[in-house]
DNA sequence: GAATCTATTACGCGTATGGGGTATTTTTTA
DNA sequence: TAAAAAATACCCCATACGCGTAATAGATTC
């Protein structure tokens, strides 16, 4: 039997997604909430399996409501079920801890399907989502180091300086040097934190 | 009508899938390749929509394959379909520039489906694998560092020097030094390019 | 209420770093 | 084959950096 709560500040979609679960067979439905305010409240008494949030609220959005809920209550699962289907709603919600992602065109049937989904261990979302998500960890633009910059900027991300670098590619410092010199130059770069930072933001690394 | 091609070493595979695609409206599936050294010879040619890819082949392997071919072919898309299913392999697949990722147990049914999805500019994968993949882009540790830490680090990342710093935060240049310190032994680093290195990596800014 | 820890403030020392150059050899590309 | 890019090597110099040491105010714990 999986246990399942709801945040929703529509009555009309709280009730019917209420009943649609609730009437299922290996589901129950007992539990729901029409701001993150109350939920926050009545949640830690109860430890749903599932909870299925909106993003559009009043007060605390569902964003700010599963960052706070995931704090304490790690080992729920948070499944937005929203309208924003904007990259910046599904990395957010992500990030706060949502382990699915649907929109509320989602047909009863694939609901069910992804609550069980969660609860098995997976992340339900549309593949048009996911599209957005592989996306978003993919470096996009190529690198304008050769090799042996590369070699060298991965070195400068480990602390270690133009000595320790030199010595460990049979170079002299001074090598070492001018290629940091061309690094900077090529990321647009004053400095070692910042050529760090371009190496992780841009995934040149 | 969209155009499939196929890299798997296995004849048997190779055949039955392209029986299956070529045999479905809707689909076409003229070209099969045992290894990636011919496809990258052939496809440039060819130019299918979508090429499903095994990762373990003779040879070259699926995902230097990919990475290859996304160079030149960037707008054909990719589609794992492997056994594999450890963590690396789904995270290189992506990174090289593959767009599903599907296991070889998946049934011809869900298959045709996701060459669809694809094509319609979804990426198809078990849930099981998106939940890989969204885990790996959230922070789960929870940073070690005060909030005046963290205001500090993420000035450190962007190249500020101490006294930058000191005058944004309204301190002397000797606290902005005290509290560097107390982050380096927090993240147990010892310089600058380390700090943003891990700043990065445990997704602490 | 005392003890402890943390965050914040502060100073001096030696050195690695980054900015400015210049130059030769090898490899790649046009 | 000529030209461009990459890799190698060297110099000077100001300073930003990392390390050691220490005091004070606030929060937390016992």
């Amino acid at each position: 039997m999986i246990n399942v709560a709801i945040v929703e500040d529509d009555r009309e979609i709280r009730q019917t997604l209420a009943l649609i679960i609730d009437g299922t067979p290996g589901f129950s439905c007992k539990n729901t909430f029409e701001d993150c305010e109350s939920a926050i409240e009545t949640l830690p008494e109860i430890v749903p399996d599932v909870v299925l949030m909106d993003i559009n609220l009043p007060g605390m959005t569902g964003i700010e409501g599963i960052r706070i809920l995931k704090e304490r209550l790690s080992h729920i699962d948070f499944i937005m079920l929203t309208i924003q289907e904007d990259d910046e709603s599904i990395f957010d919600s992500l990030l706060a801890g949502a382990t699915g992602y649907l929109t509320k065109d989602t047909p009863p049937a694939d609901l069910l399907n992804a609550i069980r989904e969660v609860y098995k261990g997976g992340s339900p979302m549309s593949t048009q989502i996911a599209r957005k998500v592989v996306t978003s960890f993919k470096s996009d633009k190529k690198s304008p180091l050769t090799e042996r910059e590369t070699e060298i900027l991965q070195r400068l991300c480990n602390g270690e300086n133009y000595k320790v670098i030199a010595d460990a590619i049979f170079v002299s410092g001074h090598t070492v040097r001018a290629h940091i010199k061309n690094i900077y130059e090529k990321l647009h770069v004053h400095s070692r934190a910042e050529a760090v930072k371009k190496a992780f933001k841009d995934k040149l690394i």
